[in-house]
DNA sequence: TATTGTTATACTCTATAACTATA
DNA sequence: TATAGTTATAGAGTATAACAATA
């Protein structure tokens, strides 16, 4: 969808892969664009009112999508595994969370999301979007269009 | 900047305001675009591998602008006034912030940065940066240019 | 012998309550 | 009497070390 042309008239400084920004204004943006994505996250994070901590949701979030075992859980959150233990109790005893042993590993664990679980995840899901939609409100089609070509720009770049 | 142009034929269901998204669009854009802003963000923080604590940082940064007491900084970071304390603490005590007394005003105190303290934060933003830089690497121009744009957005929209 | 998970223990960040000093 | 800041204490998250059970 870009609607770049490159001129033909070698005029322009452009090279054929699309360049022409110096790297000290690369270097301005990606700095610009850093700080707005952790504001962004920052107040998302301060004013959605999640109903559990910040540490148990990310986990919630994972065991919402599918079932994992804790070492699992640990290395993904980059947390140890006594630590993992623990979450993983916590979020049991709040009934959103739930402990099976794995059928073909009497050494594993397998911990999913319970009902109530998915519900939280789908909750706080939905209260954080509403936060930004209300943001988004006053914002012509255009600007839209450039944050959706920004998501999906930025999310390759945190997935790479 | 914009290059977008209202066509003059009534047969775009788009109205004055430059508006066609529907709400569900909208949503789903700003879905996307939380996603990617909070998953840039979290690598950033797990991968720049900083000198002090996330909470430290947060306060240095601060302090490093302009100096403020403590009140105003355990205002700002959303923690108790015990916690600040405690906080501002580490920092005098890392070597990177300093304390002093108000001349106007006996109870109060004034937190600033030393200048090591500003080196870190200085090389702490460039370390990001440059996370952030290698990543925009690959991408051309145009695809910079959208970044920019939604960089100004978004600061625009965290700010409100 | 290696892996999974838990328990034991200690350190840090957080909060509320109580206290001191100043306005 | 209200405000700024600290100290006391407790609760929760994190880590490392040591242990039990299984592969």
């Amino acid at each position: 969808m870009s609607t770049t042309a490159t001129p033909s008239t070698a005029a322009s400084a452009e090279r054929l892969d699309g360049r022409r920004l110096s790297r000290a204004e690369r270097g301005r943006i990606a700095n610009d664009v850093r700080l707005a994505c952790m504001r962004i996250s920052r107040r998302v994070r301060f004013e959605s009112a999640d109903a559990v901590a910040p540490h148990q949701y990310s986990v919630l979030m994972r065991i919402a999508e599918r079932p994992h075992t804790p070492r699992e859980l640990a290395t993904i959150e980059k947390v140890s595994a006594p630590s993992m233990t623990r979450t993983v109790a916590a979020l049991v005893g709040l009934g959103l969370a739930e402990r099976a042993d794995d059928p073909d590993d009497g050494r594993k664990v397998i911990v999913s999301a319970t009902a109530e679980g998915r519900r939280v995840v789908h909750d706080t899901r939905r209260r954080r979007d509403e936060w930004l939609c209300r943001r988004m409100a006053g914002l012509p089609d255009a600007d839209v269009e450039v944050l959706r070509r920004a998501g999906e720009l930025l999310a390759r770049m945190a997935a790479e």
